[in-house]
DNA sequence: AATGAATGAGCGTTCATTCAT
DNA sequence: AATGAATGAACGCTCATTCAT
């Protein structure tokens, strides 16, 4: 396993949208719901517990959380939740890799040749950016990730992503005829997990405007 | 909280010897004791306990671990646990409060003053040797000290230390006339932190050594 | 209770047939539905109910059989089920009921005085060969009506009935001057159940014509 | 599966006294137990245990009957249940083998070669009073033995005892010129299942000593 | 000091049943 | 007539904790 999973956040805003902006409560007509309808509801609901799910599982452990705390939060009956998840490991799997699926596609979608200068330091900018706005998710995020049985299921995925991150910086640094790229990508992917766990430890202490600064005066 | 939760790790070592050294079976005789070889018993059997409480807490959670697998581990019953300790919640307590007074008590006996490039560059290299030599041991630490229910008992330790501990970096960056001491001395302890978990999460890949070297040679 | 829920499985004949026959599938025309048809549909669908569950039931117990098996083998919804049925239980009972009813009314239709040598030898003959022909059925059957949830049922039915079932053979075996009619009569009712019950539980080492020969032999 | 799991009861006898004789309460001294009386204590929970599994799983059907209304039944709390059985399935397989492995013990150890008429008709007469006298404890163990849980369990231990079991019978309905000694045989066992079964059913009424005479009568 | 039998609350999960559509 | 989302009670099972010895 490797930095990235808590670093390089950015890439995750998306999501975090699609999951939030779904939990307003929507009337529905009175007619007969056409099959479009109920998958709509059920999507809905789906993204409704997974974001509950999400919250007490950070709070709580994922073992120390239980199916009545998340259907309680998510304003269901535990029963209800079992039409959507197969199993309480279900429900924790789906959430991480579908933040995992998302973060993967995005960071695919980078080219490693154009990358320069100007894209390290609005990256790492528009990171702490992220950080800062959207807090709370990160928090969950971070807590959800390190925990045993979420790291299970991304171990599998992680390796064959990895080489792809790590490139990046590689062939940045390459370029930039640093003695040892690999050792400053691991370093700067580090440096960026640090910040991240400390600063959602800590955040109205820790000085992320003037770190930022540092790293990209450091690393660029 | 703060980067010092993960990294300077190096002040641990005296815990961790006092922790496993004791875990080896010593025969007594059969005489009657003395109530001094009562406390002696009693004290080793404590340790004992806690040692294998904090292998079990690791490897599954401070939630997902039952009171049966630690007794077990600990190689006596159930019931005799509760002899040492007054519930579960108080077996962790007690673990992370022993290991954090002792990581306190250590840390204060050091002289801000007097820390130079010299001290900077040896207290680092201590703490990379220590994540090498003693690496179950801080696997075992980290995965335990980033769960909730370890966290809740330090936040109440770490603000009244916090200073002290950052000061040591802060008076001796300003000493060196880095513009802003407070921000390097936090991206290094995020730095720290980062590799600990990095190289703790995947130690066969890590370029520990060279990431080392360029820790000396970013932040000296 | 007695022997007969088991041998004399000849007369069910036409209730399996009933109960197979309309399991096909019907098309009906679009127009639109007179109330005679709107009834045929209904009990069509009763039918196919019936013969799904019965073969869940049979397979899994009663207590084993959940709703959703049963409504998915049938081809509906769960809530459609509850058209037809006011209760899983409800189900059973009117499987149990309308079986027995066929076999009382058919049974009823015999006339005791008639009953020579050559109906006794057609009559095993004939059962035997439904036991071999619907063995199919007769398993369902006899694991049904073997569980204490159909006995339930029966109970209260069977003993209004049994003195004519018994009568049959009393008779006859009175009019051959047997010494003791009765037991004869409940030991021929008692070898059929347990030829029935060995047959279904291992058909193919069972040796059924000649065992049907010999209790011709020795009962006739 | 064969005749032989509801005839032949005789055998279980010693089980069956073994099962019942120790629901006593019994007091025990104050001291500090031995192992021996640990033992002797679990012994005995577990046989209460089992007593009261076999009523409940006979009347309720295995997957009808709840782990609460046995723990009830035996006067102990549901945890304490899994201290004796890992499972509920485990608990009917430990009662289905300990009377199984009873019969096929005792079983085992009569010599075929000496089997006369005499032994026949004692061995009948012993099965018939013993279904008499023990009428609670087969009434519980047919339900139990005739349910789809049960078989499972059975089924494999069964064919091997099977043989062994006729060639009892086959040897000496050979010995004695019969012409079909095995159809013969298996009607035998037919028969006294489905007197145990008629008789379990209904024992007010059904004539068990004219039905017994004419056994031997017919099959001796 | 030490055991392990015993409890009971709560766990994850299933399922008969209801109900809005 | 028909659907399937939704509920809640009860299931099998686990486990922190207690207590007699």
């Amino acid at each position: 396993m490797s930095g990235i999973f808590l670093s390089n956040i950015l890439q995750f805003k998306i999501y975090y949208l699609f999951l939030t902006k779904r939990s307003v409560k929507i009337k529905y007509s009175m007619s007969p719901r056409t099959p479009e309808q109920f998958k709509e509801i059920r999507a809905e609901k789906k993204a409704q517990i997974m974001q509950a799910a999400l919250e007490v599982f950070a709070e709580k452990t994922f073992q120390g959380a239980s199916v009545s705390m998340i259907a309680k939060k998510a304003g269901i009956s535990k029963g209800l939740l079992y039409n959507y998840f197969s199993s309480k490991e279900d429900l924790l799997k789906q959430i991480i890799w579908q933040v995992w699926n998302n973060f993967v596609e995005l960071f695919e979608s980078k080219n490693a040749d154009n990358f320069n200068e100007t894209d390290f330091e609005e990256i790492i900018k528009l990171s702490f950016d992220m950080l800062k706005t959207d807090y709370k998710f990160w928090k969950l995020y971070i807590s959800l990730v390190m925990q045993p049985a979420a790291i299970k299921f991304l171990e599998e995925k992680i390796p064959e992503f990895m080489d792809e991150y790590l490139n990046l910086y590689v062939n940045y640094y390459q370029k930039k005829g640093i003695k040892n790229p690999l050792a400053e990508a691991r370093l700067l992917g580090s440096a960026l997990d640090g910040v991240s766990l400390n600063y959602i430890l800590d955040p109205e202490n820790f000085p992320l405007e003037e770190v930022q600064r540092l790293i990209i005066e450091k690393f660029k």
